[in-house]
DNA sequence: CTAAAATGTTGACTTAATCAACCAGATCAT
DNA sequence: ATGATCTGGTTGATTAAGTCAACATTTTAG
């Protein structure tokens, strides 16, 4: 058991490595901010990424229901991470930008994995880092030009 | 909205290509087995590339809770897809196998998992999807050495 | 103007995840 | 051996997450 041989694609390798990944910045984002999902993370650091972006932006790039979305948006408004003020150009849609905390907490996020993945790559020399990240870029192209699921994804991620 | 602005690190790429990626299982998964979470399928998975393992194996490398995966290895065995039997080396542990039908699916779902990642490396040169793939499990290695995290993670992967 | 579609919000519901207590088989100390 | 402790696994209760459907409001199309 625990054998760990090879993966036999890319996606099992990069699964794992995300699994691995993933228990390190929760166990992190803990010790900063205990009351906050890493979904919510994921939140702020898109809507970080996208000043001006609205609910509907966020339920497209989460793949979150929208029902869930309007909660975790309500949650982290009311905990003051984000402000949510009306769209002057569409009566029902509102706006989403991180408040000061918010990017503060966003900064701080940003500087816990940037730290983590610098000390992850630290043994390949700058045109490996660059290459692979060109090349997750690239893969990532390539999917979006496939035919798109129609049934939402559970993400977690 | 929805600019697409490059990443900042590797993590962030590689989380979005996950994600992308994890959609589209998602959606070929329902076609084959719509009755079939992707922890299932990841249980599965492990089960199958580690035959004789017992369910404290798939605890630890899932990261899930015991009680969770108690209840899914039941469900995954009143389904037909697993097999449990005692350990004749522990009295408590069980050893969990893929059946027939779960090797079967197991396989498809390898030959899908596949045919999409070779669908995504086709622009890439062999030299290159080795690299990437060496590269993946390099890194995985090195987070692997870092500290374990204490608490148990979310997954859904 | 009316009909249909889009954006968000809410409530009811189902599923997944977490926590704690527990049982039986192993381990260890004496 | 005997009892204390630990481990793998199971169960029940509780909480959080995700899903579905109905609704209000606004925009868009015909």
């Amino acid at each position: 058991m625990h054998r760990n041989r090879p993966p036999a694609d890319v996606f099992e390798a990069m699964h794992d490595l995300m699994h691995v990944y993933r228990a390190h910045m929760v166990r992190a984002m803990a010790a900063i901010q205990p009351d906050l999902t890493m979904n919510e993370v994921r939140a702020l650091g898109f809507i970080g990424r996208h000043p001006g972006a609205t609910q509907k932006d966020l339920v497209r790039h989460s793949g979150a229901d929208k029902a869930q979305v309007a909660r975790m948006v309500a949650q982290l408004a009311e905990r003051g991470w984000i402000t949510s003020h009306p769209n002057p150009e569409d009566g029902r849609s509102r706006i989403l930008a991180l408040s000061a905390e918010g990017q503060a907490l966003q900064d701080t996020v940003r500087r816990l994995r940037q730290t983590l993945s610098a000390r992850l790559l630290e043994g390949c020399d700058a045109s490996t880092q660059a290459q692979l990240l060109a090349l997750l870029e690239q893969l990532r192209g390539e999917l979006d030009t496939l035919p798109p699921p129609a049934a939402p994804c559970h993400h977690r991620g």
